[in-house]
DNA sequence: TGATGAACATACTACCGGGTATGTTGTCAA
DNA sequence: TTGACAACATACCCGGTAGTATGTTCATCA
């Protein structure tokens, strides 16, 4: 498989049409979304598309594998981090934040598999395979939640309910999917601000007692 | 058009038939659920939907107006109360809230069609129509808005930015349409719980200073 | 150099769902 | 009593889309 200067490779194929999904998933939603709308998006056919995968479901799982993917590795360095659980969850949560941003479209995917999944609305094959990817996907959200309610046990947050302020911390945090749009002249700085103010609105959500902060 | 007993009139069929769209909007999403679907709910057929209702949009569009009627209405009474805004603020947010989880179908619809306008995945004509109803949005949302910058002049509360506190309280606040699911043998004073937790984190998210909680 | 297969494009099929056209039943008013 | 209309049900049409079957091109390798 040598190639000449400039041509691309098979799993940049791939990754051309996963991103090219991604972008249409967030414009429209993935139901709405055609596999002509990915290839036009593309300048190419379904032909391509449905050479690389197997079909439309398939293709959105590896949209959503990515996102997850993504969004776990960036946040691995941090989970052994020394010190009080409240700096490890600000350093996780500004990281998580930022990605949100980043890689918006995919993590919008991720969001919308979600939803599919807890509405049921895969087919029985599909439902297994969505599964596994929520597995990762519940694994990731419980080292939020743990890590909060190690803060909690050491002083430093305070919240009624666990599950309830895991929900509004990651709805949060999530947020950017939502109402985030690139403005232009945006400097990598303002994007900073803004997650900054996202943080620390959870931050003060979850009852961090002052002086933490 | 003389009732007899146990009969329904007109606009209880009409009724009938939002509560169930609104149902299976709940449950599949708007694009997923056909009319097929809203009228097996019904235990009928497309025959009585498209008798009350021109097209499946229509429908779609009456629901989201109900949507923010009701909420619409039901903070009314709070607009002009009198003392400091965060007191204001805190009657509203609780009562925003627990709407989102007595009406949740209906205000879950509200929210996708909010989602659909801003991806434009509407026709032109169903575009103004949405316009119409998106504009009421629009001043319930301003209602709120106003109030937290008010709160703020006041010292009582304390963020960055004005747009981005608004589109994290409402996040918050509206989030319960995502992850609340009634308990058996709930009873209205837990969900009161429920509520003063979801008001509490988004009052610390937005800064509320020590001493107004 | 010819054969083989990857990486697509093109042409086609099958089905689902929105919308419509047409029946059917009950009610009310004259 | 009957005609008219509301309130549906039934039967049908048709456009769009997922998926498939079949070309076509080009690189690689025996």
């Amino acid at each position: 498989m040598a190639l000449s200067v400039g041509e691309l490779g098979v799993e940049d194929s791939r990754a051309d049409i996963l991103r090219a999904a991604a972008a249409c998933f967030l414009e429209r939603g993935y139901a709405v979304t055609s596999i002509d709308d990915v290839a036009r998006a593309l300048g190419a056919t379904k032909g391509r598309i449905y050479h690389h995968f197997p079909s439309k479901a398939d293709l959105f799982a590896e949209v959503f594998r990515t996102g997850i993917d993504m969004i776990y590795a960036a946040i691995a360095p941090c989970r052994d981090m020394p010190g009080p659980a409240v700096e490890r969850w600000k350093k996780m949560a500004t990281i998580h934040v930022r990605l949100m941003i980043d890689t918006k479209s995919f993590q919008r995917a991720v969001w919308e598999g979600v939803e599919m999944h807890l509405r049921g609305s895969t087919t029985p094959q599909q439902r297994d395979v969505f599964g596994k990817l929520l597995e990762d996907r519940t694994k990731y959200g419980n080292i939020f939640r743990e890590t909060i309610a190690e803060a909690q046990r050491e002083g430093a947050m305070r919240f009624a309910n666990l599950s309830i302020a895991n929900q509004l911390m990651f709805m949060t945090l999530n947020s950017p999917i939502f109402w985030y749009t690139p403005r232009d002249g945006e400097t990598s700085e303002d994007i900073d601000r803004i997650v900054e103010q996202v943080v620390a609105y959870a931050l003060g959500g979850l009852g961090a007692t002052e002086g933490t902060v």
